[in-house]
DNA sequence: ATTCCACAGGAATGAACGGAAC
DNA sequence: GTTCCGTTCATTCCTGTGGAAT
C-alpha cells in the first residue's frame, strides 16, 4: 500500500546541485578573482589585523559563492594554527534598510536561539553596546561579511564597526569587514571616512561571458541530472538568457532548475528547449506576482491606470498623462489621489520591478525633460497577478469593470 | 553663449503604527 | 497606560538637468 507521498524517480540525480546555496568543489571562471581575494585574506592566517575588503560586481557573478568558498577553506586552514581563533559571521542585508537593523541582526547572529533580541524597540546606543559586548566576548579574529551591503541606507554601522577597536569598544577582538555589493555607485556614495576604511582592498567581479556560463551550467548539470536528460542546446539556451541579463549565473541556474521541475511535473524524460522557454515564462510570472504583492494600494492604482491606457491609446506615455486616469481610479474607489511627486515614486518603483520601463525624453526649451513609461510584460500576466494579489475589497472588481468599459469604448471608437 | 521648459528626484518634515521598556 | 524608539508612506519645497530655442 502506497503512502500519500512517493519518492520521485526521475530526471534528477541531485537537484540540490542547481540551488543557489550549493557549493561546487571548484568555481568555474573565477580563478583570477579568487587568487586576489585569497591574498587579501592572507593576514588572517598570519594572525594579523585582517583587511577590510569591499567586493563588487553584478548579481550572480560569484561574489557570495566565492566568499563562502574561500572562507570555508580559511576556517579549515586556520584551525591548524593554535594561536588563531577565527570567527566568521555572514549576514545578508537584503530587506534590512538601516544600520540599526544590521546591528540587531548581528547581535542575534552571536546569540543562541533562546537569547535573541527584538529587531525594534531598543534605543540605538543600547543595540550598539550589546553588539560590542558580543563581538568582544568572541575574541580572536572576527570576520563579518555583509552581503548586499548597498541595501543599508545610512553608513553609521560601516563607520562604527571598523573603528570599534580604536574607540575602545573592543579590547579582545580583531575585526575585519567584508562588504559585498552589486551596486558600484554605492561605493562612491559612502562618506570618505567610511570609504577609506571599508575599501582597503577592493575586488571587482566581472560578469560571466556566455562561455563561462555554459561551463558553470555544464558542471552543475552533470551532478544534478541523470545521463541523457538534457536535450542538445538546453544548456546553451539557459546560458544565453543569463548572458543577456548581465552574465548572471544564478538566473541561468534557476532557469535550468525550473525547466527540470517542469519536466518532472509533466513526467517527461528529457528537458527540451521548449521546456526552457516555458520555464522562463513561469519564472517571469512569479517575479511579477512577487513584485505586485509588495506594492501599496496606490501602486496598484497606478499600474491599473497604465494598463488601461496601454489598451486604449498604447504606450509609451508620460506621467502627466497617466495622472488623470489614476486620479479617476482613486476617486472611483473613494481614496484621495496622491500628489504627482509621489505618483512618480510609484512609477519609479514599478520600473525597478521590471514591470514597466521608462525612457527619458528631452524636448529642450519647448518640452523639457520627462519620462515615458510603457508596460514591459504581457498585460494578461499582470492582470492575473493583480487579481491574485490585490486583496483590498472591491478594487480589482471595480477596476476590471472600468477596464471592460474602456475596452468596449475603444472597440466602438 | 545663454535662456528656459518641464519634469526628475533629493531633502526635510510629519503622521500613523507597532514593539519594547517603564 | 505612557514614553521611546525605528519604519513606512505620504506631502511640501526645492535644486538639478539636457537640449531646443533664442
Amino acid at each position: 500500500m502506497g503512502g500519500m507521498f512517493e519518492r520521485d524517480t526521475d530526471i534528477y540525480h541531485n537537484r540540490d546541485a542547481l540551488r543557489e546555496d550549493y557549493q561546487p568543489s571548484r568555481l568555474v571562471g573565477r580563478d583570477k578573482e579568487l587568487e586576489r581575494y585569497k591574498t587579501a585574506l592572507q593576514p588572517v592566517i598570519n594572525g594579523e589585523q585582517p583587511n577590510n575588503i569591499f567586493l563588487y560586481g553584478k548579481t550572480g557573478v560569484g561574489k557570495t559563492a566565492g566568499t563562502r568558498f574561500l572562507l570555508d577553506h580559511l576556517i579549515d586552514d586556520a584551525a591548524q594554527y593554535d594561536d588563531i581563533e577565527l570567527t566568521v559571521k555572514l549576514l545578508n542585508c537584503d530587506g534590512l534598510s538601516s544600520s540599526y537593523q544590521i546591528a540587531t541582526r548581528l547581535v542575534n547572529k552571536f546569540r543562541d536561539e533562546s537569547n535573541q533580541i527584538s529587531t525594534t524597540g531598543y534605543p540605538r546606543p543600547t543595540v550598539y553596546d550589546m553588539l560590542w559586548e558580543e563581538l568582544d566576548s568572541c575574541g580572536g579574529t572576527l570576520l563579518i561579511v555583509l552581503d548586499e551591503v548597498d541595501h543599508i541606507q545610512d553608513d553609521s554601522i560601516l563607520y562604527q564597526l571598523p573603528r570599534a577597536r580604536a574607540n575602545e569598544n573592543l579590547s579582545q577582538a580583531k575585526i575585519g569587514i567584508i562588504g559585498i555589493s552589486n551596486d558600484f555607485s554605492f561605493r562612491d556614495d559612502l562618506s570618505p571616512k567610511v570609504k577609506s576604511s571599508l575599501c582597503e582592498e577592493e575586488l571587482q567581479f566581472p560578469a560571466y561571458d556566455a562561455q563561462e556560463l555554459i561551463e558553470i551550467l555544464q558542471q552543475r548539470a552533470d551532478s544534478a541530472f541523470r545521463d541523457n536528460v538534457l536535450d542538445t542546446g538546453v544548456i546553451e539556451l539557459c546560458a544565453a538568457y543569463g548572458a543577456k541579463d548581465a552574465g548572471d549565473a544564478r538566473q541561468s541556474l534557476d532557469l535550468l532548475m525550473k525547466a527540470g521541475d517542469l519536466a518532472r511535473d509533466r513526467d517527461t524524460e528529457t528537458i527540451t528547449e521548449d521546456l526552457v522557454r516555458d520555464a522562463r515564462e513561469e519564472l517571469e510570472r512569479g517575479r511579477i506576482r512577487e513584485g505586485i504583492t509588495g506594492l501599496t494600494q496606490h501602486g496598484h492604482l497606478v499600474l491599473y491606470a497604465l494598463i488601461t491606457l496601454e489598451m486604449q491609446n498604447g504606450t509609451p506615455i508620460r506621467s502627466r498623462d497617466i495622472r488623470p486616469r489614476y486620479t479617476n481610479f482613486a476617486e472611483q474607489i473613494g481614496v484621495d489621489p496622491l500628489v504627482p511627486r509621489r505618483m512618480r515614486d510609484h512609477l519609479g518603483e514599478l520600473s525597478m520591478l521590471g514591470i514597466i520601463s521608462a525612457v527619458e525624453r528631452n524636448e529642450g526649451r519647448r518640452g523639457g525633460t520627462y519620462r515615458e513609461y510603457s508596460i514591459d510584460m504581457d498585460i494578461n500576466m499582470i492582470v492575473n497577478a493583480l487579481d491574485e494579489t490585490v486583496t483590498e475589497v472591491g478594487i480589482h472588481e471595480s477596476i476590471v469593470d472600468l477596464v471592460d468599459e474602456d475596452r468596449t469604448l475603444s472597440d466602438y471608437s
